[in-house]
Formats: structure tokens, C-alpha cells, sequence
DNA sequence: CAAAAGTGTTTATTATATAAACAGTATATC
DNA sequence: GATATACTGTTTATATAATAAACACTTTTG
């Protein structure tokens, strides 16, 4: 984890530690911490903890009760301690939840070799990946958004997508347009999953969730005359997915992928032929 | 509101009531509230606060301050009202908020003539109502999605968009599933804005979201080995949006819809060029 | 008028994050 | 080795939450 090899000399080290400081101190709090970039004191007793044992400890408590769970006095009983001992390791609640953001993005990528057969195969892998993440942790897309990924396991999960990309005809902007499309999709299908998971776990009826139980409720207030559009599908049973298998679900997430998918295939058929109609020879793919 | 038109007997009235109720009665609290079934008792005391008021009051708060400075003290403060008074119109905080929501849904719908011309203007024209929402009130998706949209003015929206695919040859099924792909991109869209003007409104620097201040760090922890394709990209500055003029972001989003709408369209063509060759002449339309 | 139902308030309970002061311990330097 | 230093985990304290319970008051219903 460290970078420091020992045979730099010493002023070496510094200016480069100083060079390091000076870009690192700008990152959110939080964040340096993920990325190992921490003071190494000497000095002092040993801690007992660490902080790769405290965010594993919040992740079991927020998998099994639920992110609002994970309060800094549970984390440290968990682990024996008291709630003030965590401060010695992280800043405070929202760095804890950030480092465990970045924890269960360390999941295993797939190597590179199988990555170039197929790219819409390789695609519906890299959301179900990303969907595995939400719903294997269903707290993960209860912590908003605070902006681009910056933290490693999340940034080796972009390069991934990337990778998939990497022989497109597309320049930085157009690939990372696509990896904002396909991520934000995978994120809001697996929030739903999760929701529904969630929502079978705590006693709904399996098969129950999307509102198959305010079926009957939506059927008196969505009126024809106030909802013209809906209430067709409310009345069908389609809006609550009445008629739907239980993995029908799935299904419905699988079928907006497939569109995402046509409309990338669709813009690259369209923009290679722009590229052969001005250069005689097209260029098809750059590796 | 009320469906009763006084021409039912006692008998009559008590039994529909009774039905209304046991489907009411199942929907999630706060959701009843929202179809503005409540009970209408007339003993006691008017009350001298309302839940239109204290929604509003709290909207206003969470515009201003963020969704984290509702407190209820705060939201009956503003009303010049004790914590606990809101306590005899709401039961609880998880119902503000769910009447909060539902309440900046109150949009505007356009009227149904504009709406058939151009499939994809309005498609965009509904995104960017969608991601309106999320601008104005920026605390909008900072709650949870707890299942399929049931409340009213939510519910129009879907219907808006449903309106929009009426006379296409898909599936309430299919419908559903567009509305929720082309929904999810526009949510997830919408928060990102949110999150640059909120950064920028807190003292970032113009155009210096998405990363941007964070750039040098990145270019120092994002190294070739580990990130081979993610590396070009922030080396190019693309992924923190460097080269980026101010409105480029909203480009980005521009073109990711667009794979979508094409994504669509091309869903639409084969789906027709197989119902043609099924039957010979092809239902282009149902009304 | 009396009962009932509803109103807003005061008070109290429980949880939360985290600041501050404290006593103990291991290391670095003299 | 002695001692200052930097670090450890703990105790105590503060501030802010949501909301339950008991209270006094008000208006409608019977």
C-alpha cells in the first residue's frame, strides 16, 4: 500500500510527499484516506483498530440493519469500543460512509482477454455487476451522490467501462458520455431491485412490491378523465405488474438496456459512416 | 373530491366508503393524505394550520437550506407554531416528506395538442421538465424512491408520459418500461446538476465542479498500470471536464438522451417491420 | 348543558454526532 | 536510560433531532 520503496533519500521523499500534499489536500475529506495516502506516525501505542476493520464493521451493520443503523457508538460496540475511539481513525460519520462506498466497489473485474468478443455482451456484464453492488448492499444508493468517482475501487470500476470502449470510434468526451448513460441506468435499475428485495425481506408478499398492493387503492383514484394515459395501464394491471412473473422485473430492466444498447450501436454505425464518407478509407478501430 | 353524489341510500354510501377504506387503508401513510382523503371531522376547535401550509413551509426551507435543515421545530417555526402542533395534521416526518414530494410534482402539463408533432421534442421537452424539478428543488432526490410512483401529481407526470408513447405499437408493458428508462436517466441527470449548481451556489468556482478541483490529485493517483483506460482520459483532462466550456455538461446529457431516443426509434422500426411481415397490412396506429 | 373530539402547548425521553479534557503508553531524542 | 512527544482509548458534556404523554382549552354534537 505504501509507495515510499526506501531508496529514495530523504529530501527526495519530501518534495515528493509535499508535491503529493499539496494535489492530495485538495481532495474532500475522506478521500485521500481511500486512496492509503495517510500519516504513518511512530510515536504512541499502536491502535488496536484500523480503519479497513471499522468500515467492515459499518458495512456488516448497514447490510443486515440498514444504513440509518450505522451510528459511530454501533460501529465501535461492534468492534468493542467506544464511540469516541473512531475519531481516532476517520474525521467523522461522512468519511466512514464514503470509505465504505469505495469498500464495496472492490469487487473482482473481469480480465481483459474476455472483453473484446462481444461489446453488448460485455456491457450487460458490466451493469449487472453494477447492479450486483446495490443489491448486495442495499444502503450503497442511500449515501447521495456527491459528485465524479474519485475514489479508487469506484475509478477501476469507470476503467473498466472504459475498457469496454477503448476500440470505439469515440473521443474522451463521447466515451465518458457513454459510461454517464449506462452507470446512471444500472444505478436506477438497482435501486428499484433493491427497494424490491427490500421491500420482500420485510414481510411483503413475494411477487408484492411495485405496488401490487395499492393496486386495488389506485384503481378508485386514477380516473379516466384525470389520467387518461395511466389509467388504461393502471386498469390492465401492468402499472402494478399484476399479471408479471417474479422475474419479470428483471426483464423490464434488460429491456431498457437493450435500448441504451441499439441506441449506442445505432450512433457508431451512424458516425463511422459519417467518417468513411469523408475520409476514403474508414478508419474502423484504432488497436 | 367526494364521490358520493347523494343519491345512494345509508346502506350504499357506508358500503362504498367501506371499500374506499380498505384499499385506502393499505396504502403507505401519507399517501392517503395526498389524495386528499382525510377524515373531515367537525368537533373541536378549526384548525388554525394546514397541511398545504406546512408542505409549503417546509418546501421553502429545504429550497433554502437543504433537506437536512427540516426539522420540525424549523417548519413549524416558520409558521410561528410549536414542533408539535404539526404532530395533529401529519403523522410523522416521513409523511412531510412524501407530501413534499409530491407536492413539487404539481408541475405544469402541456396541453395534449402540442404533444403529437415531433415524438422526440416532447420526449426531450418531458426530460427536461423531469430535471426542472430537480433544479428547483435540489433536495428532490435527495429522498429515497420507496416504489412505483402512487401519488397524484406524480402520477400525472407518468401519465404525461404515457401520453406521449399512446399511439405507438407497444405494450402497456413496454410503455412502462420506457417511461421508467427514459425517468431513471432523467433522475439521474437531474441530480447531477443539482450537485454542480449546489457546489457552485456554495462557493466553487464557476465551471469548477465535476471534479475539476481535484484534477492534479487525480492525475498523480491515476496511474497507467492500475487504470490503463481510465488514465488517457484524466491525463486529457476529460474526465473532470477541463476543456469543458460552461454549458458543456448539459451537452453531455443532451447526448446520452439522444442514444436513448435513438435507441427508441430503433426499437419502434424493427418492432413494425415484424408486424408487417406478420400480417400484411401493418397497424400503424391505433387511434 | 354535557360529552366528545380536536386543538396547540409544555415537558420529558431517547438518540444522535461530536467537542474537550483526561489518563495511559509507546517511541524519539537527549 | 530519562523525558518530552505524539498518539491511544475513555469519560464527560453539549447540542439537536423526533416524538410520546399529559395538559388546558375550544367547538361541535346529542
Amino acid at each position: 500500500m505504501r509507495k515510499d520503496d526506501g531508496l529514495e533519500r530523504e529530501t527526495d521523499r519530501k518534495t515528493h510527499d509535499e508535491t503529493d500534499h499539496e494535489a492530495v489536500k485538495k481532495l474532500p475529506p475522506g478521500v485521500a484516506l481511500s486512496w492509503g495516502l495517510v500519516k504513518q506516525s511512530r510515536r504512541g501505542p499502536k491502535g488496536e483498530l484500523s480503519i479497513p476493520q471499522i468500515v467492515e464493521a459499518a458495512i456488516a451493520i448497514a447490510d443486515k440493519d440498514g444504513l440509518s443503523a450505522v451510528s459511530m457508538s454501533r460501529v465501535a460496540a461492534a468492534l468493542g469500543f467506544t464511540a469516541m475511539s473512531l475519531y481516532r481513525y476517520i474525521s467523522g460519520k461522512d468519511e466512514l460512509l464514503l470509505l465504505m462506498q469505495d469498500a464495496v466497489c472492490d469487487i473482482p473485474i473481469p480480465p481483459e482477454e474476455e472483453t473484446d468478443a462481444d461489446w453488448r455482451a460485455s456491457m450487460r456484464e458490466y451493469v449487472r455487476a453494477s447492479i450486483h453492488i446495490i443489491r448486495k448492499h442495499p444502503w450503497f444508493v442511500d449515501i447521495p451522490i456527491s459528485g465524479v468517482p474519485i475514489t479508487p475501487n469506484n475509478l477501476r470500476i469507470v476503467d473498466w467501462a472504459l475498457r469496454l470502449l477503448r476500440n470505439f470510434p469515440l473521443n474522451d468526451y463521447e466515451k465518458m458520455s457513454i459510461v454517464l448513460l449506462v452507470s446512471s441506468y444500472a444505478r436506477a435499475c438497482g435501486m428499484i431491485m433493491r427497494d424490491m428485495e427490500r421491500a420482500i425481506r420485510a414481510g411483503t408478499s413475494p411477487g408484492a412490491f411495485s405496488g401490487l398492493e395499492y393496486t386495488a387503492a389506485l384503481k378508485q383514484l386514477v380516473t379516466a378523465e384525470r389520467f387518461p394515459d395511466l389509467y388504461p395501464v393502471v386498469m390492465s394491471g401492468a402499472y402494478t405488474g399484476e399479471n408479471e412473473s417474479d422475474n419479470t422485473v428483471g426483464n423490464d430492466f434488460d429491456f431498457g438496456l437493450e435500448r441504451i444498447l441499439d441506441g449506442i450501436e445505432f450512433y457508431l454505425a451512424s458516425k463511422m459512416r459519417k467518417d468513411s464518407d469523408k475520409n476514403k478509407q474508414a478508419p474502423k478501430a484504432k488497436t
